[in-house]
DNA sequence: GAGTAAACGAGACGGTACGTCGAGTCTTTTC
DNA sequence: GAAAAGACTCGACGTACCGTCTCGTTTACTC
């Protein structure tokens, strides 16, 4: 195929020009910051340390990175498990497969304490936030922008749903629970947003999280 | 009464002895701190610049406030409106009103940027977590959450209704949307949200903010 | 006596406000200037270095020396001996004694491989160029110059007798010779240099020091 | 011929072998060399400077040029006038010309501001102290040296003067007023050391430089 | 109203990290 | 096959703040 898949390095026949750094510096220094990271995280995560542990110059690091931002967006990037593609055959499970994969990464895996950190420069640092939507969330969202369309077709959903703010609805739901209001995040979380989302059912205690499922 | 007047922080009867705090240093600190926050940002600011804005000595700020994240959130909270109660008589208008208070502190006025950086701090000083929640989020809160509790007695609401979740929702899709998504907020969201939240609508896009409003 | 002397720091008396500098680091400082410079000389000294060995912030020193040359120049002057006045009754032997010194600090001891390095850097640094004349220079130049002064008025020397060059000739010999032709320095250079300067005596070759110093 | 002309510094017969760089480059890098000392001085320049100048890769300078003390001896040899013979049929005349040379070179010049922080390099660098001497100062020595045998076969001088340590003796005095003095050097100076040499008469003060020459 | 303890401004202190620069080496590409 | 281009590791630069710690000096509560 001639799809020019690569992202971050860059293919040599294309290219030729520039370029040509080093690939053995380059992995060490994402994984000396995907270690530090987990160790320390996002605030304590310095260019000297990741340099240090990376057994690289601190020139080498500034001269890929221009930041730490821009180093640990590349470095989740690439560990986050890539985006696949969601077809269950049915919008309630395909949504609660993208709210469950939201939840995986903003409540519960390794990113989980970073994204937050992260997040918090975007408002001051319009370039990584520019890079941070398009190597971390945009795939993300395509995935699940995709599921909604087909419900569109499908008639599961109006036609005119505002898929944006559907994924806002949900995605900002987990990230507030996680950041802001401290609070755990459960199954049922998933299976309440779902049921609001779809069946317009206001969300009611439940001791569970397959609550109101039955219907 | 002869109560040393002071603290927004403690409580005059048990204490009494103890602190004698220059009531003018104090304020000069949190107004250094608020312009300061207004001109730099969060991040920028430095415990050594607030001393020095406020013709103070460093240990003087460190004595009554451990951390930078400490002393923002008070500033925040003294700077921010008091937290009104709301009861127009009619649930929509009621947390329409809220929906739009969030979105004044979290999108518009001079707080929306410094939140975020605050809150990325949360996760990793519990301290600061809790005083945040206290002293800003809580009150805030326990404002919507009688508007809510109100409706389950007129039965506008179920009266298992999930009132946490619901907060989290409405003022999760807006941080994550100024946050995140980077998409603009208008008061079209506002209204969405509650069409959603009271009447189970599925949010579609409309050119502007009334949509749907006519039910 | 009373006379207050004390060279670097300064009289609390008189000044009361200002300076107020750990006499410790102080110490620390120039005690690990002084090693180093024996231990690399003085191009491969670095503050990082000095900052480092003396157990003090990088910080602590730059606060109170501005540049390489001024902190060692300061230490060239705490640990030269100080320049004793020079009076046997006989000018030959008082010229003879101040060249010996000259070459004692400017080809023996260990300032030997750090003046030239320094004096390499005054032609672009004025300010420490003063430094370095007023601790270094100027002290000794004017045990000689009172040794001169004493000559023209017992009639050893001329009234009229062009003291600075004096002076200049027989350091500048011993200097360039040290430095430029990097040939050895005797003892018999100061015996030449003394037969030149009193009796003008053209210099001629002889195997050893005491040459022509039967007169 | 087949000799790979080139080099002017280097002898053909000697080396002929080896050697093939190109004249464009060494040219590039020797004028970059002067154009950068007479900009920034001995101590801000730097190979990596130089090497951008000429348009060439460090690695090019590094090829030929071990230092940035050997590259710049180079170069001064090379903009420095050649060192003409002189004979001016007179002991007296002769020297004044040698001393006023030196002046030139060392106090006016565009050397005069880099063979200090040269100097200082040579006593840590044997094998550029060798090249300087041989390229810079002896040349202008065996000069002045001539002379001085001459009048040694005239008369004019003993016939074992230390011919050596006259030439210290003038050269020193200059060098060291300009670099360690820093008192300004006029042509009486130069009178001065003529006559001191040569008659054997103790400097004297005298407003200006064709003092005391009438005798 | 004098004595005393605290809070105060000032700022030095030992540190860590910043982001930049140059050294000197090495590899890759170009002519 | 030399040389351009420039990436690489290393280490020092000089600065900014960190949070702690004396210093005297107010200041306002005791006694």
């Amino acid at each position: 195929m001639t799809i020019p898949v690569d992202g971050e390095t860059d293919d040599p026949p294309t290219t030729a020009r520039r370029r040509r750094r080093n690939p053995h510096s380059h992995q060490s220094i994402l994984a000396a910051t995907s270690e530090l990271l987990g160790e320390v995280g996002y605030t304590a995560l310095t260019m000297e340390g990741v340099a240090a542990r990376a057994g690289v110059g601190k020139a080498t690091v500034y001269r890929w990175w221009p930041t730490k931002g821009a180093l640990v967006v590349e470095t989740l990037s690439a560990q986050l498990p890539a985006p696949e593609p969601i077809d269950t055959g049915e919008l309630r499970q395909d949504l609660l497969t993208a709210i469950r994969r939201a939840v995986q990464i903003l409540a519960v895996g390794p990113a989980a304490a970073v994204i937050p950190a992260l997040a918090a420069d975007l408002s001051s640092d319009p370039a990584m936030a520019e890079q941070f939507r398009a190597q971390i969330i945009r795939p993300r969202r395509t995935v699940v922008l995709e599921v909604l369309q087909r419900a569109t077709r499908t008639g599961e959903l109006p036609a005119d749903v505002d898929t944006e703010l559907l994924l806002d609805i949900y995605a900002g739901a987990v990230f507030y629970r996680v950041l802001v209001s401290g609070e755990p995040v459960t199954d049922g979380l998933a299976v309440q947003l779902v049921n609001l989302l779809i069946d317009g059912k206001t969300p009611v205690t439940r001791p569970d999280g397959h609550a109101d499922s039955a219907h």
